[in-house]
DNA sequence: GCGTCATTTGAACAACGTTCAAAACATATC
DNA sequence: GATATGTTTTGAACGTTGTTCAAATGACGC
């Protein structure tokens, strides 16, 4: 009688539960940094990480949950980016420019991850998960709090925030999608402080980056 | 013998090419207006305009190249949108408002099908298509000309058209995909008003929508 | 009437995400 | 030590997808 058949190994106890879902968000991570959205497929992602694609759906689910993961370490990527940029005795028209500067290179140093945070839509019905939400929220009250010397109103803060931030992640969506280099040779950081530029001093101005010498 | 098996009905002579290309677009574009990218299959797609999914290879091409053609029509209808909110006889900086009220509520009022331009992101080897950047140049000079009479010099124009046009962009994305509604409650086109009310008059400006009275 | 060509189609192929049920390990209980 | 319980892991299967193949049909030139 011999038993040709093997199915079910069984517990290997390499990994822990956390252990596991860091290595297959990383791994995600990678695939995504390397193919894209188009790359990161179930049976490939689990075939990396030496897994049955089984093992991924009972430790984090489908392929909805395993993006949502990378998402959410992206933002948290993105808001230390972005606190490490500010300098804390400066202008605040500076450190809204450093702000923008940070953005896009995260985004110009990435594009594939951070291309995920915006593509990877969410089915229509289901709420918004807290998660996105509150770690949205961590990263453009660092804008906030920059702006807030300049611009006390609360609620005019609050849509001056909203539409800056709109704005940039536009230029780093249009720039990664190469639809910005069809329209203007400049690069996206060069059209984000002049944007930034504008918004805060207006049009009346010129080259200079601070207006102190 | 009864002949049972019959394959291959040959032409119908119902539609010429052209027409039949029309008949796919509209029927493409409609799925994606109903339930968006993941909403347009070629096996649907062909069941709906009573077809085999071989017939749209044969006269169109694969997925690929169908979402092109409803992603050129897209362009040609906002760029019709946004020519006829231009009032001929209006100062520069309101006509550039209504260009950005008129591109939201394009946005708004076909939110899949103007997503689908920006969501299917073209094969990153073969060169960028030309009927895009055509369309596309076509709606940005529309704004450069708008511009024309406040930014007389083309470099800082050709800058501030990119950059106008990136940030409307991120404020119609983020809004459609439900990401902007998390930092404000105000609508797109009021932070698009106040984006560029901003970026052409500067910060020390209130309320009122026209200098004169 | 006969070939030639484009059109249309069912069937097949490879791959995908996901689910099912069985097997193996680890651990608690007697 | 033996037995039961629960978790982990897996091969196999299901249904669907985009795409290709080869055959069959209609229309058109000669």
């Amino acid at each position: 009688m011999a038993r040709v058949e093997k199915r079910g190994t069984g517990p290997r106890g390499e990994h822990n539960r956390d252990e596991f879902l860091a290595l297959v968000t990383k791994a995600a991570e990678n695939l995504v940094r390397r193919e894209g959205l188009r790359g990161l497929g179930m049976r490939r992602l689990a075939s990396t990480i030496g897994y049955a694609p089984n093992s991924i759906y009972n430790a984090v689910g489908d392929l909805d949950a395993v993006m949502m993961r990378v998402n959410a370490r992206t933002l948290a990527r993105l808001h230390a980016a972005l606190e490490s940029a500010v300098t804390p005795d400066a202008a605040p028209r500076d450190k809204a420019l450093a702000l923008a500067d940070a953005y896009l290179g995260f985004v110009a140093a990435d594009p594939q991850v951070w291309s995920l945070v915006f593509e990877h839509q969410i089915a229509p019905d289901s709420p918004f998960p807290d998660w996105y939400a509150e770690a949205l929220g961590q990263t453009t009250d660092l804008v906030a709090r920059v702006l807030a010397p300049i611009i006390p109103d609360p609620d005019e803060r609050r849509q001056a925030v909203a539409a800056l931030w709109a704005a940039l992640h536009g230029l780093a969506s249009l720039s990664t999608s190469r639809k910005l280099a069809v329209l203007t040779p400049e690069s996206p950081r060069d059209l984000a402080r002049l944007l930034v530029r504008r918004f805060l001093d207006g049009p009346d101005r010129g080259r200079p980056e601070t207006a102190g010498a």
